[in-house]
RNA sequence: CGGGCUGUAGUAUAGCGGUAGUAUACAUGCUUUGGGAGCAUGAGGUCUGGGUUCAACUCCCGGCAGCCCGACCA
């Protein structure tokens, strides 16, 4: 894609509503734009990321055997009193029809929209497992948005939704999951600072799962077992006598860290309310057990951001940066060549043909961070140069070694 | 939800009870081209409602908005 027809100008200055890190690089890049507290919108170079991220966790997440669907975002309400939820979540956006004085819900999650669905179609033990799952934007009045992207009240989510005849199938996916969510985050560049967190909130088993990304900005304190490679979340961790659960060990080290995945095994929570029931072998009826999983795709947007910067701007890790490559040059039209060869070999590449100063192109690359930039100017004649957005190194190359980098 | 701070061009900021300044971005022209280039010209602004005052962007009160701390966060 040629910059000069990208409609997003960078930023100089840091925009002055914005505190957070994350906030700042990415509404300062052109990433985002913010519509208001909590709430931001996705422009092409962020929305890009985000297909990125998306994509990734969309290959895992059908490789684990799960079906995409898009439920609304609208929900009934009467829905959300059946499970008593209309009156206690605390965070639930509610609202009344202007016309007719109807009240609605926007979606927060969507286990009392996904049960409904299911009791069209699960009536036999032959139904089961089930495994659905969607990206959707949600909605959650939080008492108090903050630290930009990390929490927010419409953020764009990955939720998917086991079914099961019982508890030991529901186990041994959940297991399942855990290693896929263990790939996504490899895959999407925060592997080794993510760690599967012992959690509270397992209404059905004792602990919940969350997947803590290690970063002062985060809000959560977790209690690392290098042992044993997990963590402890505070809120736990008071009641295991400083020990790990797992090995037992006592060297556990504390760390801000940010949620950016969890799993929950919900059990008979929501299929009890819904009487969502089927038919086992022997003709008994039985309730569906199920498990619920969460990713917070925007989220992960603004963790990764807080991950992987310095004082220049962005860095993407290579999977998910908006482009592969950027292109600079010198004098209008220098690199128009290369770039019309690039696209044409299906190299994903930003083209920076604005007539601007290559000292602004170079500051504006380093700010979007994209991972690899390429300059053709007066000083490297036949060659290339090539520098990698996390390495001061300058190579000069031909054309045969792009695909290298 | 409690507390604190802050609202001035597109963006970032200065200042003052009496004509609102700078940088940047933008428009036009010329000169430039390896780290946010130079000169000239031009256009563009005081969150909102009330109060005090001869006069309010400035002081006072309310509202709205943003950020931060706390509480909250299946």
């Amino acid at each position: 894609m040629k910059q000069s027809e990208l409609f997003v100008k960078t930023l100089r200055e840091d925009p002055k509503d914005e505190e957070s890190l994350n906030a700042k690089l990415l509404v300062r890049a052109g990433f985002v734009y913010k519509v208001m507290a909590g709430v931001y919108a996705f422009l092409p170079l962020g929305l890009r990321v985000i297909k990125k991220i998306e994509n990734i966790i969309r290959r895992e997440m059908e490789s684990c055997g799960g079906q995409e669907i898009l439920m609304s975002a609208l929900q009934a309400k009467s829905d959300w009193e059946t499970t008593g939820r209309f009156e206690n979540f605390d965070v639930l956006f509610r609202f009344t029809s202007y016309y007719s004085g109807i009240d609605y819900v926007l979606g927060p999650t969507h286990e009392e929209e996904l049960v409904p669905i299911l009791k069209q179609h699960i009536f036999s033990y032959r139904d089961l497992p089930v495994y659905v799952f969607q990206f959707q934007n949600k909605f959650r009045d939080e008492k108090r948005a903050k630290s930009g992207l990390l929490r927010g009240r419409e953020f764009y989510m990955k939720d998917f939704y086991s079914f099961h005849a019982d508890e030991a199938d529901l186990d041994s996916f959940y297991e399942a999951m855990t290693e896929s969510y263990k790939r996504i985050f490899n895959s999407v560049g925060i592997g080794d600072k993510t760690y599967y967190t012992l959690a509270s909130g397992g209404t059905f088993s004792k602990f919940s799962h969350e997947f803590q990304m290690v970063t002062p900005a985060g809000e959560d304190d977790i209690h690392i077992c290098d042992k044993c490679g997990i963590a402890v979340n505070e809120e736990v961790f008071k009641e295991t006598d400083s020990a790990c659960p797992v090995c037992r060990g006592k060297k556990l080290r504390s760390e801000k860290a940010i949620e950016v995945g969890n799993i929950f095994k919900l059990g008979d929570k929501y299929s009890v309310p819904f009487g969502l029931k089927f038919k086992n072998e022997n003709g008994e009826e039985k309730n569906v057990q199920m498990g619920c999983y969460g990713i917070g795709v925007s989220r992960l947007l603004g963790a990764i951001t807080e991950a992987s910067h310095d004082d220049r701007g962005l860095i993407w890790p290579e999977t998910i940066s908006p482009f592969k490559y950027h292109l600079l040059e010198q004098v209008p039209g220098g690199a128009a060549e290369l770039y019309e060869k690039l696209t044409h070999d299906g190299y994903e590449v930003l083209y920076d043909d604005r007539d601007v100063s290559l000292g602004e192109k170079f500051a504006d690359a380093d700010l979007i961070g994209i991972p690899v930039r390429l300059v053709v100017s007066s000083k490297t004649g036949e060659k290339i140069e090539a520098k990698k957005r996390n390495e001061e190194k300058i190579k000069l190359i031909n054309y045969e070694d792009i695909s290298k980098l």
